[in-house]
DNA sequence: GTATTGGTGGATACACCGTACGGTAGCGGG
DNA sequence: CCCGCTACCGTACGGTGTATCCACCAATAC
């Protein structure tokens, strides 16, 4: 009644509960309810739910792309990076749909042409079959990155940071597993090394990844 | 009624309903009826779902790990990451979950183990944190390049490979998005870049990241 | 003024999902 | 022989995405 809804409207409260209650917790009817309207109004809006999540994983993306050209291809992409695991961070459900569906919205696009663009000057990217293989490389480690560290938060949170609730829940199955001795080499990175700082690591791998495909390479 | 049912034998039915219809069109109903039991036969087995898919995600390492140790740690990694891809290329549902949860079925940390002992023996891993960084890094590019190429071998099924079909299905959209001359540097991508050997892509930005990665970096 | 039309918003309905629950039938022990 | 227990199974509940129909209401035609 006040306002009469649109896409945008939509997605964000979308954006909104995905975030509180993630996507499996994400429902029309909730949406609706939130809106203070019947399910079937957001059909006049919207395909179906395919088509809403599309428009929030666009939404993102916008923000992923509000950190714009930077001076370098370098820091240009590693700004886009460094975005889109923020970005992800704060939208766990967006590590969910990342690589899970193909990006075509208009934002999504642009940072594909910024990522494009920056990778097309680096040295060692020589030819089109380069690019493609860079763009590939870098998207596919920025995608299994993000999951997995949304992944591990997850985990993290619903066990219990702590040593002891962290023993208390995976623990009577997963201590048992690595007190088998079969998987040594995991155990101890288990034990070890739970300590890492996570966008430290993440720049560091992000960082090796770049100079390795950026080197030349004799052709 | 003839064998009495099991764990196995529901993973295994479970894989063969996903394989067909994908992870969307699998339910315990059509599980059940395709066991010839009813629906709540199944959690005499099974917690819920999701141990569910736990058991059919080991039951797809399983696989992986059949390829074993190799002679060095590098043809240890690329046996384990080709078969890993070959895995979700059979089973596209298992790109779906991969990085999406955590592995800790038998075969999954059996998989992790031979993984990370081979890279703890690579050139350039020194300590325990190289090798939390270096485990990190490689299945990251693996859940990524893995989920990109399921998804785009879908979109491409779902479209048709050709041109004719591509143009009218996602065309009318993207074509007109990249006429726009916004994403110059994408629509090279799109127009010149379909032909190269996914296989072939996946080895090469494999060898680039490990080479990059096991390099001697300065202390 | 009245009848008709068009379009908009809502409610209802359907098929399906995961899963909680209550009953029943078969079987071992007293 | 009867009782109690266990293993199995059908039914039912609350939820989902979505198709369809219906009621209302404004504006037009006569």
């Amino acid at each position: 009644m006040p306002v009469p809804l649109s896409r945008e409207k939509i997605a964000a409260t979308a954006i909104r509960l995905a975030d509180a209650h993630g996507l499996d917790g994400l429902s029309l009817r909730k949406i609706a309810k939130e809106l203070g309207v019947g399910p079937m109004r957001l059909y006049d809006y919207v395909i179906n739910k395919s088509e809403l999540l599309d428009l929030m994983v666009d939404v993102v993306y916008a923000r992923i792309a509000e950190v714009g050209q930077r001076s370098g291809w370098r820091d240009t992409v590693l700004a886009i990076a460094h975005a889109t695991r923020d970005a992800a961070l704060d939208h766990e459900w967006f590590s969910d749909v990342l690589g899970g569906r193909p990006h075509l919205g208009p934002h999504a696009l642009a940072v594909g042409e910024a990522t494009a663009a920056a990778l097309s000057a680096a040295p060692g990217v020589r030819d089109i079959d380069d690019l493609q293989r860079a763009v590939g490389a870098l998207n596919a480690f920025i995608i299994g990155s993000v999951r997995r560290e949304v992944t591990e938060r997850r985990t993290a949170r619903s066990t219990g940071t702590d040593e002891a609730a962290f023993q208390a829940s995976l623990g009577p199955y997963l201590t048992r597993m690595l007190k088998t001795g079969r998987y040594p080499t995991v155990a101890r990175l288990v034990i070890d090394g739970a300590h890492l700082n996570a966008e430290e690591t993440f720049n560091h791998n992000l960082t090796t990844i770049l100079d390795g495909m950026t080197r030349q390479r004799p052709t």
